[in-house]
DNA sequence: CAAAAAATGAGTAGTCCCACCTATTTCGAG
DNA sequence: CTCGAAATAGGTGGGACTACTCATTTTTTG
């Protein structure tokens, strides 16, 4: 007889907390679920019932899910741990993958999301919900937002398919104004090749 | 005191219906939530107690979702209906929208998505579901299938940002050829302009 | 097999873009 | 005011794509 998998539970919101167990309940039925509004708890009974995998929340009081992926991942570093947040900024996202965890949900995603989540750490596999992928494989902000206004804005017209001819022409300026803002922001966002300044405006729209 | 919004269900898989029901009595409690495994059923109660608005599931026996769509808004012009199903074929989609339905949700997709679409079709608006706007808005599969299997291939090679040159020598062939591929999908597709082709091909990367 | 469709290759002219220059004007921050 | 960043503009050379047209070969298909 297999044991069951443990999953413990650490969200200080108690709505949602219950919502979590009726779902995993549900969804996952032959689990052991141990559920914690506190992460002091949740640590503390880890670390005597170690479990299989942990699903926590980010904003916490006492201790954030950050701090606790930490001790969590040192005290048990074979513990498969999931982020369920509602964050989606990608510095955030970023240091958390960094600390170690194997997933990341956004709580306003699928419920399916979170279940595919558990069975694919469970396997040993990372699982980030495809929203957040998007975020964290664009492009840093920061780098955008070197750009002058007139950059941004060339950047723009480029996102709408014209050329640096129809550019110019709109912006009462010379063609050869706007090949160099070309040329000053490909070099700033490093990079190279014909078509990648296009692609790049094509794929970051909404953040220009 | 307002009245009750009475919201008519017709899903004829019992245990998605009961998770339904869950998901609306805790989502809207204040609503008069009235169920039914029977297309016939829905209907004929439907006539008898007008609902505000009708959840239809696509695949039903006797009826499918489709002929009830229709058969609803010819009783009752007024009632809103969101149709709830696993489909995500453009044509279907379309076809389900120009009889008359105000909403489109895919059943994987989030609790809230449907929760939203309710309350945006409740106040006169209409909602598809975001996968499925990306799936109508997307161009005709029939126009990327006439495209031979070079064409297609081509296309794929596009899309990952080759110029002509770099296709060439990977397909072991001239340089011309692949120009004059290019030329004749962009006549395909009816494309004109540098960029539109590559645009094109970012675009509909998965349906290449 | 014979006709149609597809793939291959070439030529020419023109557009657009890139990369690397230089130079002048404008304008805001120290 | 002055220094520097930003915007403006011009030049050159080269790479890449478009838009045509034409021709040959291979493949498919009726």
């Amino acid at each position: 007889m297999k044991t069951a998998v443990k999953i413990l539970l650490a969200d200080d919101h108690p709505i949602f907390l219950k919502g979590l167990i009726d779902v995993l309940q549900e969804e996952m039925p032959d689990c052991e679920i141990d559920p914690f509004s506190s992460p002091l708890e949740a640590l503390q009974f880890a670390i005597r019932n170690p479990p299989d995998i942990a699903i926590l929340d980010l904003d916490m009081p006492e201790m954030n899910g950050l701090q606790l992926t930490t001790k969590l991942k040192s005290e048990l570093p074979s513990l498969k741990i999931i982020i369920l947040t509602m964050h989606k900024e990608p510095d955030i996202i970023r240091s958390i993958l960094a600390k170690g965890s194997d997933g990341y949900v956004i709580k306003d995603d699928a419920v399916n999301e979170l279940v595919t989540a558990i069975k694919k750490v469970l396997k040993g596999g990372q699982f980030i919900s495809t929203p957040v992928m998007k975020e964290i494989t664009s492009p840093d902000q920061t780098i955008i937002q070197s750009l002058t206004k007139t950059e941004n804005n060339i950047l723009k017209q480029i996102a709408l398919q014209k050329s640096s001819r129809e550019i110019a022409e709109e912006l009462f300026v010379s063609i050869k104004t706007i090949e160099n803002h070309r040329n000053n922001i490909s070099r700033k966002l490093k990079l190279q090749g014909s078509n990648s300044l296009l692609k790049f405006a094509l794929d970051n729209k909404e953040f220009i």
